[in-house]
DNA sequence: CATTCGATCGGG
DNA sequence: CCGATCGAATGA
């Protein structure tokens, strides 16, 4: 079942906490590609300073003002394009990072490894723009949660919040 | 216009 | 620990 706009349309450490287990699907010559997400990131409005949209809307972070439910790709230090989705009512911005799933750690490799770059971005999640979400089973009592990777400079209050969300299927 | 600095990764 | 690598953001 592919995932709708009313699950993105959410708070969005709910919508990172239940993409776990999800199978973020990729068609590829006729067939699709579909690997099981395992780790996620939140990122919640203006106000959270490892945000991007911290400082307000700019052209790069637009999308996430949008619709939820649609793709923020943008590229970090030179070379690696990180995937996100909108999450929560339009004229919020927040994303949630796709930071691992099964076949790939690190959401840099995981886009490289997708062959994922920035057109993707400002697209929906469908199927019908070749890169979409179908939901998924998760094992209960195998959810953690920690703080966010990389974002010192957001500050000691914002850059511990447990934002970030695995599960262990091991 | 110049400079800084990343929501990273791989190599030494 | 450090370099790669480049566009966005900031400040002069």
């Amino acid at each position: 079942m592919q995932l709708e706009k009313d699950f993105f349309k959410r708070d969005v450490t709910q919508v990172a906490r239940d993409l776990l287990g999800c199978k973020l699907s990729v068609s590829r010559e006729g067939g699709v590609f579909r690997s099981v997400i395992c780790e996620t990131e939140a990122y919640d409005g203006e106000f959270d300073l490892a945000c991007h949209a911290s400082r307000g809307k700019t052209p790069r972070n637009s999308v996430m003002y949008g619709e939820p439910g649609v793709w923020y790709l943008y590229l970090c230090y030179g070379m690696h394009w990180m995937l996100n989705v909108v999450a929560g009512p339009k004229g919020y911005p927040a994303a949630v990072l796709l930071r691992g799933c099964e076949h790939f750690a690190g959401p840099g490799r995981l886009s490289k490894g997708l062959g994922l770059n920035g057109v993707f971005n400002g697209l929906p999640a469908k199927r019908d723009c070749g890169l979409w979400i179908e939901s998924g089973e998760r094992q209960p009592g195998e959810i953690f949660s920690g703080p966010r990777i990389g974002v010192d400079y957001a500050g000691p209050e914002w850059s511990a919040k447990p934002y970030r969300f695995w599960f262990s299927n091991a």
